[in-house]
DNA sequence: GTGGTATGTATACAACTGTCTACTTAATGT
DNA sequence: ACATTAAGTAGACAGTTGTATACATACCAC
């Protein structure tokens, strides 16, 4: 009754990844089907190929599965983009275009990923919601150090920075959505992306030059600039 | 056992707002708990407070109750802003501060409808996402005319004040979360969000005017201005 | 070897789900 | 006056869900 030796056996344990196998499969469906909140526990389980009650070995909920998908990404994420910055000595002119294109990349090789992601932090499980907006931060937290190694707009007070630093890592986040579903579009993407912040860091440091807060100061004291059409 | 003219008659139909009580129960579900897609026909019915088969009478899918949802936003908000861009012929200066608190105010008086719409507009129904990115591309368009008619930055190019236009509502949607679920930030978030606004026009008109198309290129025409630190 | 722990499976059950069929009533057009 | 249609309810069906209990196997320390 007992096969000594069997590989074969169906039953009984077998050590093979079930945890690894049940984050891909969430991704699978996440990206693909519904959010992840939504996900059935059987369903799931149908899909990693595993028993439904294997689950409860490895997390207690859907939302301690989901916490490991973001904290999986978020490290991959910060590795190689640490990575990038080694690698951009280049002048100036090469930071931003070079960063985009990493990060869009990085999605690009990642999408389930970056799909659930972007999904997710406007979904409705708190927990998750704030887990990707510390991610965000801290990678915006990155870019001021970066901006201010480059020495890239020193004139920029840091609060401002951080503000840009900001709207500009939400903004490549959420068009990595784009980048991802519309890949015939991905080179104009990229440009338009590149030529967006450095619209925002060349407002920035123009208004910082001229010290205008407001639109309308701004216009008075570069009248005779910008008027020249 | 035919009562007459029994107006507490339980049974048989009732000709009272069932399709509108669907949508307000399906934006509450929605707004609180999970999106859309998840949502069950008949958690749904129970909150509005109707025999789960009433769905049926006015939707025939929960994807069409959702396309009703946005339809209905969007006409609101689309009429609304009509309204304020006749308000609005005070000074240049007046045009962005005034929008921007127009539309949060907007979003705070129909939270659980931006809730929803926020979070579909990266959600998994092609359909839902497809009708949101028309509407605001729709109210990006409606940007323009406004910048164009009030004559401000009359040296950008079109397509540059098209591209400015989506960046800007695209943000200025997504922020709408944030004013929505931290009161006590609001006044911060319009600074900063009208702050953002400027800074991008400033900086596409000033590279507009340099004819620079890349940061590098701005740097070295501006050298003089800039770096006078 | 022996016992513990981690990982996996099988089965069972009550609750819930979407949808079908059938019935009731109010309003409406001719 | 009456047939049609729109808008509602009731009940039943099979399929799915989350979870609890019980069992099986591999690995590891000692």
């Amino acid at each position: 009754m007992s096969r000594t030796k069997a590989t074969e056996d169906l039953t009984g344990a077998a050590p093979a990844g079930g945890r690894q196998r049940l984050i891909q499969a969430a991704l699978r469906i996440g990206a693909s089907r519904r959010s992840l909140q939504s996900l059935g526990l059987r369903e799931l389980a149908r899909e990693a190929g595993l028993n439904p009650n294997t689950f409860y070995r490895h997390f207690g909920s859907l939302e301690e599965l989901s916490q490991a998908i973001i904290d999986e990404l978020g490290r991959d994420l910060r590795t190689n983009l640490r990575g990038i910055r080694r690698t951009v000595r280049s002048p100036v002119a090469e930071a931003t275009p070079r960063t985009v294109e990493y990060v869009f990349d990085f999605a690009a090789r990642n999408p389930d990923a970056f799909i659930v992601a972007v999904r997710e932090l406007h979904g409705a499980m708190p927990g998750l919601r704030d887990a990707l907006q510390r991610m965000i931060a801290d990678v915006a937290q990155e870019m001021v150090e970066d901006v201010q190694f480059l020495n890239i707009g020193p004139q920029l007070e840091e609060a401002t920075l951080r503000d840009i630093s900001q709207v500009v890592v939400t903004h490549v986040f959420h068009q990595t959505l784009d980048y991802i579903e519309q890949p015939g579009r991905r080179p104009q993407i990229v440009r338009q992306t590149v030529r967006f912040i450095d619209m925002l860091f060349a407002g920035a440091m123009l208004m910082q030059t001229v010290k205008a807060e407001t639109m309308a100061e701004l216009l008075e004291r570069t009248a005779p600039l910008m008027q020249r059409t």
